[in-house]
DNA sequence: TCGATTCTTGACTATTCGTTCCAGAAAGAG
DNA sequence: CTCTTTCTGGAACGAATAGTCAAGAATCGA
């Protein structure tokens, strides 16, 4: 029939997925995204339609792609709480590594856009919910395999980890202090025993 | 010497900081806050200088006003574990009922500006210094007081209960479910014990 | 090769952005 | 009163914003 797209769309919706994440969805111009993405304004707006729409999309290859690592970390046989630990400290390392202090898209979302956005918001609540999902599944398992003898209620545990989850990566967008956030997990994980 | 102003300084700038608490930085127009401030665009700019100036000492005025609040709450004669339950619930109530969903001023800021903007990373972690100071000294209270003897380490602690605390509001914004909000602050209050 | 379709390109809208200019009104001091 | 200073209000600035148009280049089926 007619002539290929020059670009491969996912690529092009990883870049975009990247400058929001480094510089929110109101700080970034569509010229950014003309820019990082490598393709033509034109082509953006044929391909994913308005800014708004292709930030959506944005937030569900996030979803895809960021999340699942938390979901195979937490599948993967072994202690429990080791996994959780290593989540935990992984946010503390990537933050203290990364001068754009970027964060998580998810959690960059729901402080930005959730409050005035019910796409966004909905997005969010069910990024929560997966992550939540996963928390309880590990926990479960954790219960099962006699590691976590201490956690009686394994859903509102699964919430707190969330919680406390997403505080820490905030948290890390402003210190760059190692100790305060090691406190932090620290204490965290302590009600699991 | 010369005419004086028609507006209240004071008064101005709790506007805005209104208005930045809303809609956050970036979202937040030049006409915008002319319009809720209820002052000339000139005088605005005389009086406060250029947008960040004002978004800077729109922090500096929430930070006295709103967690002067806090304060008071923990230093109130009491059991400590009711006052930081009493703050835990506090944002539950509060943001199911406010519709904009603006959280937390502080909060945003760190989420939206912090990772970018020197100034206001330095605002938000200044905030951050004295709420966990309060947490702490509340701790010891509670410690010296017979109330808290689980606790062991009240500065781990109030960096564990301040982390909590953000992450609360945070997912406030997007979670309307109040079951799963209190689920967070039962286990987080559960380390009290 | 040819015609149909789709992609790419860069110029081009109209609007909004933060910020400034300027003329006139208001209010103190003398 | 007059002079001087400050504040007010609206128009205006250039730059940047999200989004569109039209024309040419590329690639398919026939």
């Amino acid at each position: 029939m007619a002539r290929h797209k020059e670009f491969e769309r996912d690529e092009a919706l990883q870049k975009a997925m990247e400058v929001f994440w480094a510089r929110g969805y109101e700080a970034t111009s569509m010229q950014n995204l003309v820019e990082h993405m490598g393709i033509n304004r034109q082509s953006l707006y044929d391909t994913f339609g308005d800014k708004h729409s292709l930030y959506l999309e944005a937030l569900d290859r996030y979803q895809q792609v960021e999340s699942r690592k938390l979901f195979e970390l937490l599948e993967k046989p072994g202690p429990v709480k080791k996994a959780f630990r290593q989540m935990f400290t992984g946010v503390i390392e990537g933050s203290l590594c990364d001068g754009e202090h970027r964060g998580c898209l998810m959690n960059n979302a729901m402080s930005e856009l959730a409050g005035r956005c019910a796409a966004t918001a909905e997005k969010t609540r069910h990024n929560m919910a997966a992550i939540e999902e996963a928390f309880y599944r590990a926990l479960v398992r954790g219960k099962k395999e006699g590691e976590l003898k201490g956690v009686r209620e394994p859903r509102a545990m699964a919430r707190f980890l969330y919680n406390s989850f997403q505080g820490l990566v905030l948290m890390s967008k402003a210190t760059p202090d190692r100790k305060t956030l090691e406190d932090v997990v620290k204490v965290t994980l302590s009600v699991l025993d």
